[in-house]
Order: C-alpha cells, then structure tokens, then sequence
DNA sequence: ACATAAACTGATCGATTGATCAAGGTGGCA
DNA sequence: TGCCACCTTGATCAATCGATCAGTTTATGT
C-alpha cells in the first residue's frame, strides 16, 4: 500500500502549507472573516492556486476538517483495543486523548465552536462526517457508567458536551485569559483533567 | 433623571430594532460574517441608517456589547448587597445569575466566544470595558473559599473558565446538540447548576 | 402655522470578495 | 529529444462589502 504521509525532512508541498495557513485562519478568523487572498499569502502561493487543489473556498474548509479528524481518528482506532478496560479506564483514555488534543492543537475546538452554534450545512457535514463517530460510543459509555453508579447522574448529552466545554474551552481562550491574568497556570493537562474527573464521576 | 428605558407598550424604535437584529447576526455569523445591509433587512430600515444611528460597524459591535452587559450590571450591582454572605453563597449567587443569563440569551456566550480566541481590538475593549469587571471579583471569592478547603484546589482562573465553559457552552450549542442527539435534555438550569456546584466545592 | 432639528432613504463610491480562464513553467517517461 | 500530465501564475469577472452624501420625510417646540 503506497503511503501519502509526508517524510519529515521534504518541504511540504504547496496543497500542505494550503492546508495548515487554512486551518489557522479559519480557527482564528472564522470562515467568513478569512480571504482566499490571505491564505495565499500565508502560504505563499497564488491566489488562483487554492481553487485549483480544491474546488471550491467550502473544499478548502472540508479538507481542513478531514485533516484535524485525520489526526483524531489515529487515536480513536488504539481505543478499539480498549473494549477489555473498565468503563472508568475507557472513558479516562478518550477524555485524556482528547484533552492532549486539545492542548496540542486548540485551533480544533475553535474551529468546531465556531460552526457550532448555528444550524448551517457546513455544521451538518460536520456532524455526519466527523462528531457522530466521536458522540455514540462516548455517550454509551457515560449511559452504562451511570447505570453502576460509577458516573454521577444527569442528561448525558450535557456530561458530553461538558467535557468537551472543558477541555477546549481551558486551551482555545488562552488569548483572552492571558490579557485578563497574564500570570495564570490554567493551561496544566493534569490539572485540567483532575477537574473532568471530579465532574463526571461520583465519590471524589 | 430622565429615564431612556422603553415602555413595554410603544413599538421599538428602529434604534432599538437595529440592535436587537445586530446582535442575533453577529452571535451567530460572527463580526465579519454579518454584512450591515443583512442587519438592515432585518431591522427593516435602509442600510445608511445604521452608520446615521452608529458611525461605523465596529460601533455597531461595540454598542451591542454594553447592551448586553448593561443587562449583566443590574445582576451585579445586586451583588454588592450580598457580602454578608458566605464565600459559597456569594459564589453560587453570582454562578447562578450566569446560568439565568446564558439560558436566557444564548448569544451573549456565543459573542464572547467568538472574540476570546485571537488577540484583537475588539478583545481588549471588551475585556477593559466589561470581562474584567466580572473577572477580578469572582477570581478573588474562588481563591478565599480555596483557602478556607471550601472550593477545589487549582488554577483560579482555569476555574473561573471552566464555569463559564459548562454554563456558556451547554446553552450555546443547542443547534449541534439536537443535531446529534434530537432527544436530549441538557438544558435544565438545575442540571447544570449541580453539575458546576460538584466540580466547584469540595465534598458534594 | 412655521421653523428647525432629528430621523430616514436612495444612489453611489472605491475596495475587496470568490471564482474563472488562458498561458507559462516543471519534471518524468518514452 | 519530445511529449504529456501536472503544477502554478497573473489577469479579470460580477457580486458584495463598508462608507459617504445629497435630499426627503417626520417630529418637536413656539
């Protein structure tokens, strides 16, 4: 099977450097708030460039969301060997994936929070390509935690999407929380996971 | 004094229509996303009375932004009536007023979240003019009650965050949530309260 | 009734947007 | 060498953007 993955040592190639000033752009500035021009510019290449790799300003941002799950799905193919671990130990693995997902990355979360909040087709794409292969085996898991009383009671869309709020939210606001505590240490993984687990489970 | 609050019984001037629109726009397409002509279709006015009302866009943002928080400060100035109270009381006090405001009008989250990404003009006027307000007060109750062993150990800051990451979130995401799962109930303020309550304090 | 200020509209400006297209360049294979 | 597929560029399109301005309507005070 021939590989597509890039050597470390070559330059990347034009349609990658497309792909990452995109993704920065895009988390940054929002799909409206970014040009096809300042992409180009970034990663210096030709306007006209960006729609020949891609065919379209919604393909770029496709492509851009296919990438960052590209990355996500890698670790959620390990937790297909997880199913023999306790719910405790499986749910702990994929909220400490993704909180160093997050810590790595927090363009991905901004980019998520910002189609998030409205009905749109880029949301809905979204949702079928990408966050209902992430939502269903999650949400199972938190269903049979609280039947054994190991996780604490309540709606588990809400316990979902407040690990989620967590875990994004501590890492992709570091711009907001600098200028208001320049001296903070929010941005502790340990930290910020101990705070997840005294949310989501009973007793301590 | 002469009072500038509308009557519940007059028609909104096209002043009060214009900001009501802005703001739904801009919590939802974002700064760049919302054309002016898209906000004065809305308000069903001409475009050039936007800038005849407001002298640019930014002012528009701007003066949408002291609305929504002119509605937060008659919250706070109730505050300073409470420090008699205990460190908990005060803290719960001030976290549900939060969750009333975000439940309430989901846009005033999804506005804070788009700027609170990226260091920009608009940031820095929003944080000196209204978040550090907010900020300072509440960042000074958490690091009391954790020296008490009333509230969690760890970052003050990260803290104050993940409360307004839980109660922002969950109310601002509605769209992706019933999306993915048409059936939830995660809105509940009382779930909600309880879930930041246990995170929070130590012991419950 | 009249005058004056405030509220409001339609037309229009230059700049920028996403997209298209023809042409130039580059490297590999016959 | 010569060909061909792929990569890349600059020029250009219609549409839309925020903003300005002249002019009209509405409200207010005397």
């Amino acid at each position: 099977m021939r590989t597509m993955t890039k050597s470390k040592h070559t330059a990347p190639s034009a349609r990658e450097r497309i792909l990452k000033t995109a993704k920065s752009r895009f988390a940054t500035a929002g799909f409206d708030g970014t040009s096809t021009r300042q992409i180009a510019e970034d990663a210096d290449v030709a306007q006209s460039l960006l729609l020949y790799h891609f065919k379209s300003k919604d393909a770029i941002w496709r492509a851009v969301m296919d990438m960052l799950f590209g990355f996500a799905d890698q670790i959620a193919d390990d937790d297909i060997a997880l199913s023999e671990l306790s719910i405790e130990d499986q749910l702990m693995f994929g909220i400490r994936a993704f909180v160093d997902l997050c810590a790595e990355d927090p363009d991905l979360h901004r980019l998520m929070t910002l189609e998030g909040r409205t009905q749109s087709d880029r949301l809905t794409w979204l949702i079928e390509n990408h966050l209902r292969r992430y939502f269903e085996p999650t949400r199972s898991l938190i269903m049979q935690g609280q039947q054994t009383g190991l996780v604490r009671q309540g709606d588990p869309t809400m316990l979902y999407y407040s690990i989620i709020a967590i875990a994004g939210t501590i890492f992709s606001f570091e711009p907001e929380m600098t200028l208001l505590d320049p001296g903070n240490k929010a941005q502790d993984r340990e930290q910020v996971l101990n705070l997840i687990r005294s949310m989501l489970f009973n007793d301590r």
